[in-house]
DNA sequence: CATCCTTTGAAGAGT
DNA sequence: ACTCTTCAAAGGATG
């Protein structure tokens, strides 16, 4: 079931969230910063070399840390960086998780001054509601237009020990040890329904004054209207008219349409009017689906993975002067790997607001919606890719050059 | 030109 | 309840 409610129970929270694949050696920590572009591939590259023998990772807890400086080559990759990026970095030049309260759980929710999309919380008491959330209110480095989801730090009180911290279990498919999510992460995002109008994308499409997206933009933008933000019967009975902007031609509220939509003139034929929520749909089989046709693409939200990839990709790919987004793809993989709980709650927990914004922009939406959508592909299990082809072999070899050591 | 590759995670579908 | 499948991004490779 679609999230919607996240009235109900467990809105977007994933149950899944906060994996700890490093088990005791986390504290290794990156402050020491600069464990170099080259410490940090070499161990990937090892990695990747030892990862037919041996998913367990251990190695995995040694390289804890990610980011080498950034090169001065890497001016295309700054300009295309995204705001989210840089959130993300601010966060962690700001010392976002460096003091957590909670050891085992530092977990997000520590507003950050500098964090555009964390900071500036301000919800007005009365869009609190039930809520919880002690939320704290910024007055600076407030943009106007994107004012704050509230989040509950109550989860994160010492009273409730994450259930990550349980003993670890082994990933079925890596092998690499995994500690369970705290479920409970849910209801961390009460958003008040006041509160839905205000909520700032948490990402960087929604900053205007940055020109970056979070998501690719088709040419031309989304100028489309979606279905979701012409204020259908759902939202408009959830949310309180003062805080609902109307964006009559499907944007956010900021002027700037939510990345997961798709302009019909990329994906699908332009369409006209209206959307409805896609399960509001009941029409005659042929009408329905002509309608289907002209619904915009919504995307799926990205989860956490990816907006990690989103951001490190170019990082990824300067430093290793690979293109190949398969190549890529792996070294992101183990690099997500190693990266510490913290720095991976950053990622679960935007990608917690990114579903939860995607669910208040298209309350109908699910993401059966959008299967079949694609090709079907069709890899029966790639166990056995692996030697040949385009197996891991070939990817060490491909990036293996890149690393000189 | 369309699909594959490759990764993780979320969610739907199927058993 | 559990497992399997699909789709999110991305860009070179491939048919």
């Amino acid at each position: 079931m679609p999230q919607l409610n996240g009235g109900g129970g467990d809105d977007l929270g994933a149950n899944d969230e906060m994996i700890s694949f490093k088990d005791e050696g986390e504290q290794e920590e990156k402050i020491s910063e600069n464990v170099s572009a080259e410490r940090d591939l070499d161990d990937l590259k090892s990695s990747l070399v030892n990862e037919s023998e041996n998913n367990s990772s251990s190695s995995d807890s040694e390289q804890a840390e990610r980011r080498p400086q950034p090169r001065p080559d890497l001016d295309s990759y700054e300009k295309t960086r995204d705001y989210f990026s840089e959130a993300l970095r601010r966060q962690q030049d700001g010392g976002f998780f460096k003091s957590p309260h909670y050891p085992g759980y530092p977990f997000l929710m520590i507003p950050d001054l500098t964090n555009p999309y964390l900071s500036n919380g301000a919800l007005s008491p009365s869009a609190r509601t039930s809520n919880k959330v002690p939320v704290v209110q910024h007055a600076h480095h407030v943009h106007p237009l994107t004012p704050l989801i509230t989040y509950s730090n109550e989860h994160f009180s010492p009273g409730t020990p994450p259930s990550h911290l349980s003993p670890e279990i082994l990933d079925p498919k890596t092998g690499i040890p995994r500690t369970p999510h705290p479920s409970e992460l849910s209801p961390y995002y009460p958003l008040s329904p006041g509160a839905v109008g205000q909520i700032p994308h948490p990402l960087g499409w929604l900053v205007p004054q940055q020109g970056q997206h979070m998501y690719s933009i088709p040419p031309g933008g989304f100028r489309h209207p979606y279905p979701a933000l012409a204020m259908n019967a759902s939202m408009s009975s959830r949310f309180s008219p003062h805080m609902v902007p109307h964006h009559p031609h499907g944007l956010h509220q900021t002027g700037i349409p939510h990345p997961a939509i798709v302009s019909p003139a990329v994906k699908q034929e332009p369409n006209s009017h209206d959307n409805m929520s896609p399960s509001m749909h009941s029409k005659s089989p042929g009408l329905a689906k002509k309608e289907e046709d002209k619904k915009p693409h919504i995307k799926k939200p990205l989860n956490a993975f990816m907006l990690y990839m989103k951001e490190m990709r170019a990082k990824v790919v300067a430093e290793c002067t690979l293109k190949e987004s398969a190549a890529i793809n792996q070294i992101l993989g183990r690099r997500w790997h190693s990266l510490s709980r913290e720095e991976q709650a950053k990622y679960y927990e935007l990608a917690r607001k990114e579903r939860q914004l995607h669910s208040q922009l298209y309350p109908g939406w699910s993401a059966r919606d959008n299967y079949g959508k694609r090709k079907k592909r069709k890899r029966d299990n790639k166990p056995d890719s692996t030697p040949e082809g385009k197996g891991l072999g070939s990817i060490c070899h491909s990036i293996g050059h890149l690393f000189s050591i």
